[in-house]
DNA sequence: TTATATTATAAGCATAGCTTATAGTTGTAG
DNA sequence: CTACAACTATAAGCTATGCTTATAATATAA
């Protein structure tokens, strides 16, 4: 009895959950399993204890005494299992850790603000790596990937986090300097001068936003600068070329200090979600916790 | 990490065997599994938490300071589960108990000598049944048997435990009144009386005994008497009857009381072994393993 | 009565968990 | 030095476990 239930404890775990919520259905849902599979597996349990541990009432499933036994038993030792696991394999707080994004978001966003993380949290040494590909994180040692875009969940391997943390408009923005040179009074004014687009522009593209603003004519257009990324757009526009697209988050200092403008406060119609992507199971959780909170509310406080 | 760890708590509790060894061999002979299988359950587990727990040191295993940690909790947390599981499935030692054994045993052995079991644990109840089958215990609710031969061990389901609890000579036995009447001086001369056979004396049959004894001419006898068990058989022996072979402990007290006699000293070729055959992970263990203790206490002093 | 929300059961498939066989390593004895 | 013993590590393959889907059963509410 004790032998055969000692010799399988993966039995006594999903217990616990099924015990504790008084729900095959809701432990199935907590342990991504079936309610068949935890059905079958309460089965059994039982039949490996020759002891009955719920009682079905309906909906519902109560507790035996011997049932609300093993529950406070399997829960301490749960517990232990745990701790012990814990102490062993996350790692504290301080250390290092390796973000990897967009070479616009690391060069527009992060390394502007990183000095303020830093100032906070001295023990934590943040290492940037700025793709324009999703890489795999395991490969690269990536602790966290910060990814853009409407497809980052579709795209992101089932074993990895994809933890959506907000989203932002995109806009046409150029220099102050350029709009008392010209007028931009509706869309297609924009027409008149360079319009910089990405090479991969995705779907915030010009085409989209054109369209979404009815605006004939940009087919003809012969004034595009294509770069690589949107900081090179936005360097370009700084210095007068034109107009680009961009996030809102991403030019929020610029627009304050008036370096830069939306003349048309017409948002394109894809919206930009942003995602942390990691490893809930990596060692570095805790560190990894205390960077995505800081960023969340950094992006929060400047949005 | 820890997720995935406790997905599969069974690989644990082959940590805390390997470890509290520090050898995977010994940790296979233990688990009952082979060595392989531990081999490949440590690398599984260490892939898991992404930590090292052993230190391979030529043909033993050290255990890092991770792998002290782990196995100081899995230790406590198993203490935990065990405790649990004892108190919901394990019965106290008061209650009842089923035991099964033949004829011969409960009648002249047991029933005689219940009344010291019971005056000695009267919160023990005994119920007896006698059969000449290996009944299935589960479907019998039998919760010991106590069976006898040699082939007791091949005969027993291999989820029971079979265990050897001595053994005794076979003689052949007549009553006192019988030797008045008759001189018997050597085997041959047991042919000028009844003998008292089993309809299925197994191994411990008449023919084997003359052979064994180098006795000519008991294929011609023709005074045999036919019993179902050897309870009777002694019954008849008793009433002068004849003679019948009879293993010595189920006849100590007639031995003695001198109402059997055993004229010729020399036993059977084939002796009888005895058994129990319980379910060591029954919830009456503790109950049984009180009976089974004064069983052969009794056994032992009475031979 | 039907619809809904749960648990229970059956049948089938995939993979986890073993096995056997063998390779690799170390220590010891002759 | 070689041979051997005693371990652990790895690969390949098979079987049983652990799931899944589909459906049955049951209780409750409308």
């Amino acid at each position: 009895m004790i032998k055969r239930a000692l010799k399988n404890i993966n039995l006594l775990h999903s217990f616990e959950c099924a015990a504790r919520h008084q729900s095959y259905s809701k432990a199935a849902a907590e342990l991504c399993i079936s309610q068949a599979a935890v059905s079958q597996q309460m089965r059994q349990l039982e039949e490996n204890l020759a002891t009955q541990l719920f009682l079905r009432k309906s909906k519902s499933m109560l507790l035996t005494q011997q049932g609300k036994a093993l529950l406070s038993g399997t829960q301490q030792a749960f517990k232990l299992l745990e701790k012990s696991i814990n102490e062993i394999t996350v790692e504290e707080i301080a250390g290092s850790l390796t973000i990897s994004s967009t070479q616009a978001f690391t060069t527009l966003w992060l390394m502007p603000k990183l000095s303020d993380f830093s100032a906070q949290y001295p023990n934590i040494n943040i290492r940037v790596m700025s793709s324009a590909q999703f890489e795999d994180l395991k490969e690269q040692h990536i602790d966290l990937a910060i990814r853009f875009g409407p497809r980052v969940k579709e795209n992101t391997d089932s074993s990895l986090n994809c933890e959506y943390f907000g989203e932002d408009p995109v806009y046409p923005v150029c220099s102050e300097a350029l709009t008392k040179k010209m007028d931009f009074k509706e869309p297609k004014d924009l027409l008149k001068t360079w319009l910089v687009s990405l090479e991969n522009p995705g779907c915030y593209d010009w085409p989209s936003w054109f369209e979404h603003t009815n605006t004939q004519g940009y087919q003809e257009h012969q004034q595009w600068t294509e770069v690589h990324s949107t900081d090179m757009a936005l360097n370009a526009v700084l210095n007068d070329h034109g107009f680009t697209l961009a996030a809102r988050y991403l030019i929020i200092e610029q627009l304050k200090s008036g370096q830069l403008v939306m003349p048309i406060n017409i948002p394109h119609p894809n919206v930009v979600k942003r995602y942390f992507v990691y490893d809930e199971n990596s060692p570095k959780i805790a560190r990894l916790n205390v960077f995505t909170n800081w960023l969340k509310q950094e992006m929060n406080a400047t949005n």
